[in-house]
DNA sequence: GCAAAAGTGTTCTGACTACACCCATGT
DNA sequence: ACATGGGTGTAGTCAGAACACTTTTGC
């Protein structure tokens, strides 16, 4: 099929896939940042990016991203927006959507990570990005803690087996806010959505804490019947 | 500057925005629909849309699009999000950046929208739309509702002075399902954002309605102090 | 005087908040 | 035995839901 002028006289640009991708580790939230290797703002900071190729849709150039920097596949992953100033990119017109991916940080490939000039930072210890990255990252941090509240995302953070002091942990540092332990807890497992197991995560302390898992299916089930998750 | 390689090996893309323009008119949400007057699907239902040129941010591009089919301007608009599926478009590979507007239906130019060749249609008489534009409808309704509830969004879409029952019907008809009016009333007035004005609507009852105005000061000055507006 | 929409208050219930002590265990 | 984090219950408050009658006025 030819294509009809219609298309033919159109201009073409750069698009581009930046991620944001979020793990967490030692109580606290982390992204993954990496050193710029190209001109302009060799050696920056920036956000893990790529151009999307052709016969490549922009979900899976980001996957792609996420698969080269990490190892991960299957992750949780969401378009945050498209970013499309002219002057963003000082290199070029480039139109960016960024994407926002939630990973287990225990899983991921360490090694790779780093070959790949990729490092893990604390939200506090992030120093200014190139271009409108750090616009981006402000804008994902929003949606995380928007979306989080009505949606069980937090889940994809942690590990699978976790312990309810740690899913609290989890939340605080979203929030930025302390919450209520009884309370927390209470909510949650009334929600019927935690599988209690038969273990005890010990390395926090003495007593230990009871490790659960999330249960999609009952989540799903509920959700279907109209329940809604809120945190 | 001359490009730098990075730039210059990496493909480029027809980049196009849709637009999903919501009015709202004789108690119903509607929407700014046109037929296609390009191959392929020449004469199909479709959404207003247009490339993005050189030069022109995907914001700029989507207000030109508007501008040309309702004469408006500085209007409440929002991107949605980027379609960006290899095959979405059965005519060439292109990326679309979907924007949803919310306009006041009473104040657009309509021999200007008819000239173009576009309709408001009533949500339910949406009739199958080209490509992946059925999605976005789907996409900005659930998003227009998401957002509605805690930003004063409804606003946009009535005229400048509106009587709570009117206001009542909008949310009625986002939300598809029925309101208390005491309620209702009783939560908006509440707030301390709307401004009672002295005139009454009398073209639903013989009694009349009172009219209101949204105040956009207080609303803002209550939103520094942590208020969050709430339907 | 009647039809048709506007306007008004109260009660009940469920969810969120605040808050302080006992439990289990490794050292 | 003690220090450390894990785990538990209750009372008060507030916002949302349900619900029926009176008011105004053009015809």
């Amino acid at each position: 099929m030819s294509i009809p002028s219609f298309y033919a006289n159109s201009p073409r640009h750069l698009v581009a896939v930046d991620c944001i991708i979020f793990g967490f580790e030692d109580g606290r939230l982390k992204l993954l940042m990496m050193k710029r290797k190209v001109d302009p703002m060799e050696g920056a900071w920036s956000l893990v990016g790529g151009f999307v190729q052709e016969g490549e849709s922009t979900d899976d150039a980001a996957a792609r991203v996420l698969q080269l920097t990490t190892g991960l596949d299957n992750i949780y992953m969401d378009q945050l927006k498209c970013y499309g100033d002219v002057q963003r990119d000082t290199g070029a017109r480039v139109i960016s959507i960024a994407y926002y991916a939630l990973i287990r940080i225990q899983e991921h490939d360490r090694v790779l990570a780093t070959e790949y000039g990729a490092h893990w930072l604390s939200l506090h210890q992030i120093p200014d990005l190139i271009f409108d990255h750090s616009q981006m990252v402000q804008d994902a941090l929003a949606r995380l803690r928007d979306k989080a509240r009505f949606h069980p995302l937090g889940f994809e953070l942690l590990p699978e087996k976790f312990s309810l002091p740690q899913l609290r942990d989890l939340y605080e540092e979203i929030y930025q806010r302390e919450l209520d332990k009884r309370n927390f807890r209470k909510k949650i497992l009334a929600m019927g959505i935690m599988e209690k197991l038969d273990e005890k995560d010990k390395s926090t302390s003495k007593k230990g804490a009871h490790l659960y898992r999330f249960d999609k299916q009952k989540y799903e089930a509920l959700t279907r019947h109209g329940f809604v998750f809120e945190v």
